[in-house]
DNA sequence: TCATCAAACTGGTATTACCAAAGGCGCGGC
DNA sequence: GCCGCGCCTTTGGTAATACCAGTTTGATGA
């Protein structure tokens, strides 16, 4: 038989060990997506357990969002281990800058439609702010984040602010990311803020194509400041598939 | 007494039940952090279950880190429940769908314009499948999620994948989204087939903007199910301001 | 007073049984 | 020959029970 008995020397419980080996076997590729885990009573057979402790394993791995348990038919693999472990492990600074082109012009839209006097203060303050720390460059990146983030919230929409928040923190994730950003972003302080007294403008006026354009314009010059500020030969190969993407998405929707 | 039994009226399995009932208990106060819980033997008495099912329950509890088990000794709170584990903890239905519609729409634009034909017969091969699954309501909602992550896939941004994956993903952290999704579902599967048909063919054109309108078209309904799906008074006001939002936002933007 | 040890308690695992849901197979009708 | 209905097998869901192995507690005796 491929699997036997566990190992048995570790100090987990034998729920545990059990899970841990169905992890690898998903792990190897051995059940794909989509595919029916054995019953849990051949499990039982094969791994020398009981049928409780089986179940068990199984409950854990359910619990975590790896398989999906249909009754009277079996555990089926709802997604692999590792997809979700490190969200944006392969995001480059590009596609991270291109998603939020996309989905901040919608938040900014959405928030001109329904935020109150109180967020439109708080994002006009913000916009002074990143000015007056011109010089600290931690400053500015801390301020930046925040009138982003203030927008979000504007939007009154708590799924919309998580999504925003986290894709200005995936970029953490990547330290290439990271550095592409800090170099980009001792190129153009001044452009910056101009970008976002504009998109204060549009959101003052209450005006949501306004401040999607707004925040687009934007954007679209962060993205054309990484582009520039990638020299690196390695990046280069992205950086061109980035800019070939652009004028394909921009032609057809012309 | 407190407990007594559960609700039992539930679809979920006992061992959720349970879960959820102790983490109502945890969320309480009841038990604090480093309380230890009642006895296994002395929980299946209380909520009038076996001793398989209570270790099931707090096997869960333990694999996302609530509850600490130590061999001999009993179960003992780790961390209270809405800390850190589930970022959207409180995002509701609406909001989630209300994201989606703006988030995916932008997806759908894009993929037009930078899928492959792979891509193209990938997603087309899902809007029949989930025409197949029409009787199995988790087939269905399986097959729906394959659908619109395989558009995110497209848009050849993995930031953007990653995006749709969470979103959807969120509504797995509320049940109370769960459970209005699934009671939208039981109401229309044929539009939903019709929808991601108009989807797709926008697609096959290669048409951004007719892409964005059919995926709002699209999530626009599933949010008019969502809505009409409430009846509860707890959500009455919820559902009341989901549509001022929507109401304000499209006169805006007309 | 303190060390020791046994009994009670607690979780860990196995076994068995029975129920309900799902799916496959064959029979029978059309 | 094809389709549909129903039985029968398979699968997960739950319960009941027993026994083992650690932990805790407290009673007992030095």
């Amino acid at each position: 038989m491929a699997t036997g008995k566990i190992a048995g020397k570790s100090n987990d419980r034998l729920y545990q060990e059990l899970a841990r080996a169905l992890l690898e076997e998903l792990a190897s590729g051995r059940y794909p997506v989509g595919a029916r885990l054995p019953a849990e009573r051949d499990l039982a057979l094969r791994y020398d357990v009981s049928r409780p402790t089986v179940r068990e394993a199984i409950i854990a791995l359910e619990v975590q969002g790896l398989v999906e348990v249909r009754i009277g038919s079996g555990a089926y693999v709802r997604r692999l281990p590792g997809e979700e472990d490190s969200p944006g492990f392969n995001v480059t600074a590009f596609e991270l800058t291109e998603a939020r082109l996309l989905f901040e012009g919608e938040a900014a839209a959405l928030a001109a439609t329904q935020m109150t006097e109180a967020d439109l203060a708080e994002i006009a303050a913000l916009v002074d702010r990143i000015a007056e720390e011109n010089q600290d460059p931690n400053g500015t990146e801390q301020a930046d984040r925040a009138f982003h983030l203030a927008i979000a919230r504007a939007t009154r929409n708590l799924a919309v602010y998580n999504t925003v928040e986290r894709l200005w923190d995936l970029r953490a994730t990547s330290p290439e990311a990271a550095l592409l950003h800090e170099k980009a972003r001792h190129a153009n302080i001044r452009p910056v803020v101009e970008e976002h007294s504009a998109l204060l403008q549009a959101l003052r006026a209450r005006d949501p194509n306004a401040a999607r354009a707004a925040m687009r314009a934007h954007l679209s010059a962060v993205l054309d400041g990484l582009l520039f500020a990638t020299e690196e030969r390695a990046l280069a190969e992205a950086r061109k598939a980035t800019q070939a993407k652009r004028e394909r998405y921009a032609r057809a929707t012309a």
